[in-house]
RNA sequence: GGAGUGGUAGCUCAAUUGGUUAGAGCAUCGCACUGUCACUGCGAAGGUUGCGGGUUCGAGUCCCGUCCACUCCGCCA
């Protein structure tokens, strides 16, 4: 027998059909149990008559072999979809327990804190909502590209690896390997790839592009992004509009979206201005908002050039001269001001063929018609005053494109995610992201952004100037290669012995605790002496088994000569460039745990290692310092 | 880089002016139950009140520091 979703059991009152879910509730009366069992489709009422044979919790997989029955009408569930029927449970198999959920998964989860979410992502994506929103945005973008690809355009990917713009956002960079100190960026968007495929004469390009920028994060804007991507030849700026629009509008009726109008409304720079005191704004009116109706309006118009805040470090960056770009330096004027530009006059008035996107008092998208004569898009550096090597260095590659026929051309991109966080009716960003990150970028339910081995550092010509991140990795690099079992645990900043140990969830004794020792006799004579954290140093024992007067040396010094706090400093003497001397109790340990060259990171070992991983003086092993 | 808000049981929350042994619902575990559907009833277990310090006879509560999260400003061509 074939499984079947739930949602056909609907049509197969009296047949015998075997079905895979989830278990949802389970209410357990003895002698007769109701599962209710859910799969993508459908959640359904199992009956299982004479009781649970094996026990059945929330969360757990099963199979499910029965027979559909009508429901009496006096117990029929309204509330499901499957609610007029039941399973006669034949025979049911545990494919899967769970453990108790952490956290509930029978409401929309609004309540829950994001935290708890996006730990376990891959439970809280189970809830109804979430997979209604994963659907929405899957069926979504299927229709754009319907949409699209019946209007003739061609899907074309272009690479993530490329290169670093010095305009604009933050860009995330990728060491190369073959190529020391020289990196890749990760795109921010297509843009000018897209242009070149307008030289390659694709005519109409489009793509799902992940676009990826480096800037702090906002409930309506992550990292990650994707944007539909789109560019045309031989177009003018109400021809993109009007394709587009249309495009769009199909789209968003494709999924039931509640659209104010079909007609896209365009609206210049000016006027929005005048009228909303932004350049983007809300057009609905209260009941229309409390209903989600859909409004999106064009604006256009908008000067080309502003004039650059001498206080804005960001913008005078971007600018040699006192000019900077509104939207996009890629942008032509419009044809009526191409004369101001090219002669460099009136810069201020300039109007850029440029357009925006506005739904629902979000900017979502941004498009313009290209400067294809590469003396004009010359001219727009010019005007920002960057010299002859800049502009080649920025756009030269462009220019010498735009030698090769270019076609006139114009297009636009706007954010998938954005707009189908409008769509679902929500108000975070990271509600239709599958997996997002939090406001400071770290990713959900894998551990990421992370260290890695020194040797992929070193593959890459790159070193870490945080001392202490460079220890931490060099130790764990050193027990990995020695092959010592080892537990790494990273944790509040801690400054004693005794607070580690409280962190760490051990006992005092097991700390080792790295006493730097300074020669009395020779001033930069540093040793590292490693003994119990609850033993205290006796110095007359090390003149005893050193045969040389010692003293404390001063925490400054520590600091100087090791590069790390005092409090995190490991027991590698070696490492740090200092004769290592240990306790002999030290090995004798069965547990031994130190600060790796953090106060925030600790690593939990057998004592039998130590020795084998941080090499002291071979007399250590009968040495005693503890007083 | 800056500002604000928050952090108490697995989850959501409560705890009066600083005052007894930090409570409740859901979830979990045990017992009972053949028509429930967010089953019900009885019982049990579950806490470093994010972490560190301070004030106090006494701190979940007040103060300082710190970590984490969220929101906003900066930034996002």
């Amino acid at each position: 027998m074939n499984r079947i979703p739930v949602i056909e059991v609907v049509n197969k009152v009296g047949e015998e059909v075997l079905l895979y879910g989830w278990v949802a509730t389970v209410r357990d009366h003895g002698q007769i149990a109701f599962l209710m069992i859910k799969d993508r489709t459908a959640s359904l009422q199992c009956v299982v008559d004479g009781g649970l044979k094996e026990s059945v919790g929330e969360g757990y997989v099963l199979e499910v072999r029965g027979v559909v029955k009508q429901r009496p009408e006096n117990m029929r569930n309204n509330r499901i979809e499957t609610g007029m029927v039941e399973l006669e449970v034949k025979e049911y198999k545990v494919l899967s327990k769970s453990k108790e959920l952490p956290l509930p998964l029978n409401d929309d989860g609004k309540k829950i804190s994001e935290e708890v979410r996006l730990k376990y992502r891959y439970l809280d994506l189970r809830r109804d909502r979430m997979q209604k929103i994963l659907k929405l945005r899957s069926d979504f973008v299927h229709e754009l590209r319907k949409g699209l690809v019946n209007m003739q355009f061609t899907e074309v990917e272009t690479p993530l690896l490329s290169k670093a713009t010095k305009e604009g956002a933050r860009d995330f960079i990728v060491p190369s390997r073959y190529n020391p100190g020289k990196f890749y960026a990760l795109p921010q968007s297509p843009q000018q790839y897209k242009q070149l495929l307008m030289l390659a004469g694709v005519e109409r390009y489009f793509q799902f592009a992940r676009c990826v920028r480096d800037e702090d994060l906002r409930a309506d804007r992550g990292y990650e992004f994707t944007q539909m991507d789109i560019e045309m030849s031989f177009v003018k700026q109400e021809d993109v509009l009007n394709t587009i629009g249309k495009v769009l509008i199909d789209a968003v009726k494709a999924v039931g979206g509640n659209l104010k109008s079909d007609q896209i409304p365009v609206i210049s720079y000016q006027e929005a201005i005048e009228k909303y005191g932004a350049d983007k704004f809300d057009v609905r009116t209260e009941e229309e908002k409390a209903n989600n109706v859909i409004a999106f309006t064009w604006v256009n118009k908008f000067p080309f050039f502003k004039q650059v805040d001498e206080k804005d470090q960001y913008e005078t960056n971007d600018s040699k001269s006192k000019w900077v770009f509104t939207h996009n330096p890629f942008s032509s004027p419009i044809p009526e001001h191409l004369d101001m530009h090219m002669k460099m006059e009136n810069i201020g008035d300039i109007i850029a063929d440029q357009y925006d996107l506005v739904c629902n008092g979000f900017e979502i998208g941004s498009g313009g018609i290209r400067a294809h004569n590469p003396e004009v898009l010359r001219k727009t550096y010019e005007i920002m005053g960057y010299g002859e090597t800049e502009i080649e260095e920025s756009i030269g590659h462009m220019l010498d494109a735009f030698a090769y026929g270019a076609p006139p051309h114009g297009g636009l991109a706007f954010g998938i995610d954005r707009l189908v966080m409008i769509l679902a009716n929500e108000t975070s960003l990271k509600e239709v992201i599958p997996f997002p990150m939090t406001s400071t970028g770290k990713t959900a339910v894998m551990d990421a952004p992370a260290r890695v081995p020194k040797q992929v550092l070193k593959d890459l010509h790159l070193d870490i100037t945080d001392k202490g991140e460079d220890v931490v990795q060099s130790i764990k690099d050193a027990l990995d290669a020695a092959g010592v079992e080892y537990r790494y645990l990273e944790h509040e900043e801690v400054r004693t012995s005794e607070e580690s140990a409280k962190v760490r969830g051990v006992d005092l004794s097991t700390g080792a605790k790295a006493m730097v020792v300074k020669s009395k006799e020779y001033s930069n004579r540093f040793v590292m002496i490693v003994l119990p954290a609850d033993k205290q140093l006796d110095l007359s024992k090390v003149k005893v088994n050193l045969n040389e007067d010692f003293e404390i040396a001063p925490a400054k010094e520590v600091e100087e000569y090791t590069g790390l706090k005092l409090g995190s400093i490991p027991p590698f003497g070696r490492m740090l460039k200092m004769d290592l001397y240990f306790d002999r109790s030290m090995f004798a340990k069965e547990v031994v745990a130190f600060n790796c060259g953090l106060r925030t990171a600790s690593i939990i070992m057998k004592g039998e290692d130590l020795s084998k991983v941080t090499q002291p003086n071979k007399k250590s092993l009968e040495m005693e310092f503890a007083a």
